[in-house]
DNA sequence: TACTGATGTCATCATGCGCTGACACGTTAC
DNA sequence: GTAACGTGTCAGCGCATGATGACATCAGTA
């Protein structure tokens, strides 16, 4: 039985990852990075954005514990972290599968 | 094999599902919707956000598609729309999948 | 060693997002 | 019919977000 203060954490991991991926940039990296792993520039030439930009969204990526990194000579190579991953498809698929029931068996709290 | 117009949808609307879950207070709304269907009332109630608020929210979450709304007399009732959190469940599922086969085969682009 | 190249940090700015409150409209209760 | 209630729309505001560019730092090359 989770206790508030950690639901209310793991509810704050939730925002935080969509938040990550809810950047049309981010989203791109994202799906790429689903493909292989790859380096910034790789990235750079891929979505088009500036180098910066594309710097300033993999730490975003990375603080929301999505993405790791780490250093090739004088290239940085980004992954995406499988587990976080998974934990994400965990929530919407637990959502996606408890709208099922609401909708078969039509539960609705009754009006004031 | 879908041509890059539809693919520029598909994505649009991958970002537009994710930009609706990406606020604390309408992934709540969702997390509460997903147990049954509820009113504006009851969402302003377990919220704790204004009544105005959680109607632009609501609405929010319309036009992303994930929710439809149905007058009940004076009150409305809203409900997640299965269909939707079903396709973004399986966006979310072949990243993950996908993030598994480039972590266990270690597949990555050579540098420049 | 000097130069080039890759990348991350910092500071700044413009735009958009989320919140608020006034108000309009439809429904219900008396 | 009138008043109360539920809800959505509209307009406005403050702040956060995403983009940009200068610059620093590290790695690779000649």
């Amino acid at each position: 039985m989770m206790t508030s203060v950690e639901t209310d954490i793991h509810f704050d991991q939730q925002v935080a990852w969509l938040r990550a991926l809810a950047d049309p940039v981010r989203l791109k990296i994202v799906h790429l990075l689903a493909a292989e792993a790859l380096c910034t520039c790789h990235l750079v030439d891929e979505t088009g954005a500036r180098q910066t930009n594309v710097s300033n969204h993999l730490r975003f990526l990375r603080d929301a514990g999505l993405v790791e990194s780490e250093p090739h000579g004088r290239y940085t190579y980004h992954r995406l972290r499988p587990e976080a991953m998974n934990r994400l498809a965990q929530v919407v698929n637990q959502l996606a599968d408890a709208t099922h029931v609401v909708q078969s068996q039509n539960v609705r709290r009754p009006c004031p």
